[in-house]
RNA sequence: GGCGGCAUAGCCAAGUGGUAAGGCAGAGGUCUGCAAAACCUCCAUUCUCCGGUUCAAAUCCGGAUGCCGCCU
């Protein structure tokens, strides 16, 4: 199996579609954004013309209303690795973020889907009372969690607590029950060499998705679910231009804004990858050293 | 030309005599189910400039410069 990892912008589709092009294979995403149905523009989804190249799995398939959790998604990344080699096809995941990545190749801890009332419940919590309060009863619950977790952490306070709550379990607990790592081998590559080569790239990957027709797919999408704080929306470039849309923004501000989030999430994703044991960096778009690798590791 | 107002970091901005808030951006990080998320650390020896008053000035006074209004 091959992963081609990295920030956004720096050419994984078109090195997975370089090696697709000599090797009879599977791409599978794994970028959390791209699952979205309503987004292919803003998301930078592989386009049709792409697709037909070969087999594209797990894209654009989620209504905007809808979530996956990191364990659900690398169910079923997993799934559609094992179908791709089971037919003797090799899968290239091709994505940006990281947990996912994670999840599918080293799993995570068999916790249980948490019921949706429990998660409400904490989440009421969490706005009522505040992320510190949500920390102080986990140093009470579970003290090893607290001492990991930063009190100002919304999101890692309120999933320790929703844990402990619907299971009766730790996370601690849970944690030491081990993952299931994948039982595929995977060649790591990275594509992207630094932020600041990347900057004016982002820029103008951005103008092209505008001129692609962004600004109509978020109106559409804004008909189609009403609601902006809708897991969907969340993908950099949305809120921006809804913003717009609503006449809170210039399109020349929302465009700036679209451009800086966008790199400082780019920043993000190196922060990442560099920190993946075992990745190896490659020049952006380079699908031929991408094949290459590939060829020396198979051998 | 006259009268008024404003001038604080790359941007926005608080601060009316006691030793430069905050946000955005930037740099570096964290990371086991919201991850394009969430969070952490760092980031102005100095407030347009010159002079004065004072133990002490971004804060008060005078002048210069620039910008914005209004008037002629």
């Amino acid at each position: 199996m091959l992963c081609l990892a990295g920030p956004t912008g720096t050419g994984k589709t078109g090195a997975a579609l370089a090696v697709a092009r000599e090797l009879p294979a599977v791409v599978v995403n794994f970028d959390s954004r791209q699952v979205y149905a309503d987004f292919p523009i803003v998301t930078a989804q592989p386009t049709a013309g792409e697709r037909a190249a070969c087999p594209h799995r797990l894209y654009g398939f989620l209504p905007t209303d809808q979530s996956v959790t990191a364990a659900a998604f690398a169910d079923l990344a997993r799934a559609e690795v094992r179908a791709a080699a089971a037919k003797g096809l090799l899968p290239i995941l091709v994505g940006g973020t990281g947990l996912y990545l994670k999840a599918i190749l080293q799993g995570l801890a068999p916790i249980p889907p948490i019921p949706d009332e429990v998660r409400r419940a904490v989440l009421a919590r969490l706005r009522a009372e505040g992320a510190p309060a949500l920390h102080a009863e986990l140093a009470r619950l579970d003290p090893d969690s607290a001492a990991r977790i930063h009190p100002n952490d919304s999101q890692r306070n309120a999933r320790a607590l929703e844990v402990f709550e619907a299971t009766g379990k730790t996370l601690t607990w849970w944690h030491a029950e081990g993952s299931q790592a994948a039982p595929f081998e995977p060649l790591l590559l990275g594509l992207g060499a630094d932020l600041e080569s990347l900057t004016p790239v982002l820029a103008a990957r951005v103008r092209a998705m505008l001129e692609a027709g962004a600004l109509d797919e978020v109106a559409a999408a804004l008909e189609r679910c009403p609601d902006p704080g809708a897991p969907g929306f969340s993908g950099i470039g949305c809120a921006e231009l809804a913003a717009h849309l609503r006449g809170e923004l210039s399109l020349d501000d929302a465009v700036a804004r679209w451009i800086r989030n966008t790199r400082a999430y780019a920043k993000r994703q190196f922060t990442w990858f560099k920190a993946v044991p075992g990745l190896r960096w490659l020049a952006p778009g380079d699908g031929a050293g991408a094949l290459a690798a590939l060829r020396g590791w198979s051998a």
